[in-house]
DNA sequence: GTCTATAAACAGATAGAC
DNA sequence: GTCTATCTGTTTATAGAC
């Protein structure tokens, strides 16, 4: 079992890209270390032989999600000198980005579903690595665009359940996503059904922003 | 094996509603058989002789959940005849009681856990279970609500998408909680924090129904 | 209806050949 | 590093006594 926190190659990386998909889809307990070994085209003692075993290998994706993830979602490089407009929109482009991030990228389904999956089932620990390393940094960068779009105090209680609520919608409709596509009569989620979501959550951003700070 | 559509008494009850709770905190694949028969203080063979297996209790809770719920979410007996600030209130009123319900009923702490794993690791037959037996009239209830309150077509687009925005805020404030109790510095959820969540949810749901209905 | 004992399948981990 | 074969424990399901 080697360091954890570099990047993994050949094998290794195969198996981490295997389980992430199959623990995502079906979850930790309902994979077994067969069938993930199976996926990545090796043999079971390999898990063993890179990770010291099943868990090991559930570290070892979190902590592969943790170090790739936060470089696909950069906000912007510098806040402080932002307009208010300037800040409004930023954060539009992140609430466009996280929709389609969420909804249509392909090769993040895989990272997204197990991530949503961890948020419930997971232990402490991993939730402190996502809390820490994913969450939190993402968290306070929008409670400062929010800050500078609306003139509150980017740390106040309201301004963290306000980004709160607005990333609340977005998870939500990944989460909830097979309800809403019955509800819709959606049979896939094509560009429309994404702007029409973007659309909703748009306008409750701006409903919500334009609200007095005295409010 | 009895009916699955009428209520369960004395070890079958018992027996549902130890696997709900087990189901919910550790999801399907990893509650063994075994320990949901000592929940429920009675053995293991009695799962097969009562639902025929693990899967047939789950389907058991399923529907257990889709019969008991409905009867205690129950919006308001007639909408047709309220005034948009009435609808309005209902609205607010629903937004109070699903919030209080997601985060303090100690009761409904099982079944909320026990959804909410459903909606992510469920089969599509369950899934199929909760749309229509919970899901659906619930939504297309708030819609009318929404409607009356906007002036907006009950069954539109826009309306549809804007109370999924609205319950998603409520759901994720329930999955995102270990997150949210990080970030805001709480450690319990206490009287306090269920008024900021629900002031949050609130102010959104004001500033969006205010919203004009050609926008 | 309830329960014990057990069967049959499966899990994760590992020893040891290559 | 890779792989097969196997060990050991656990799983669900079931047979059969009461």
């Amino acid at each position: 079992m080697t360091d954890v926190s570099e990047p993994r190659t050949g094998t290794a990386q195969a198996l981490i890209a295997a389980a992430l998909r199959l623990f995502g889809e079906k979850g930790f307990a309902a994979t077994s270390t067969r069938e993930i070994a199976a996926a990545a085209d090796t043999n079971i003692a390999s898990i063993a032989y890179y990770f010291g075993g099943k868990e090991g290998l559930l570290e070892a994706c979190l902590a592969d999600v943790a170090r790739q993830l936060p470089a696909a979602a950069v906000v912007a490089s510098d806040h402080s000198r932002l307009s208010p407009g300037e800040a409004q929109s930023a954060l539009e482009t992140v609430v466009r980005t996280l929709i389609s991030f969420f909804l249509t990228t392909r090769e993040a389904q895989d990272v997204v579903r197990f991530i949503l999956r961890q948020l419930i089932e997971a232990s402490d620990t991993a939730i402190d690595t996502l809390y820490e390393k994913l969450f939190e940094p993402k968290h306070r960068e929008l409670c400062q665009l929010w800050a500078i779009a609306t003139g509150q105090d980017p740390e106040s209680e309201q301004t963290r359940l306000a980004v709160f609520s607005t990333i609340g919608q977005i998870i939500y409709f990944r989460i909830g996503l097979p309800m809403v596509t019955r509800r819709m009569a959606w049979d896939t989620i094509d560009r429309n059904a994404v702007e029409a979501i973007t659309a909703t959550v748009i306008a409750n951003l701006r409903a919500a922003t334009n609200r007095k700070p005295s409010e």
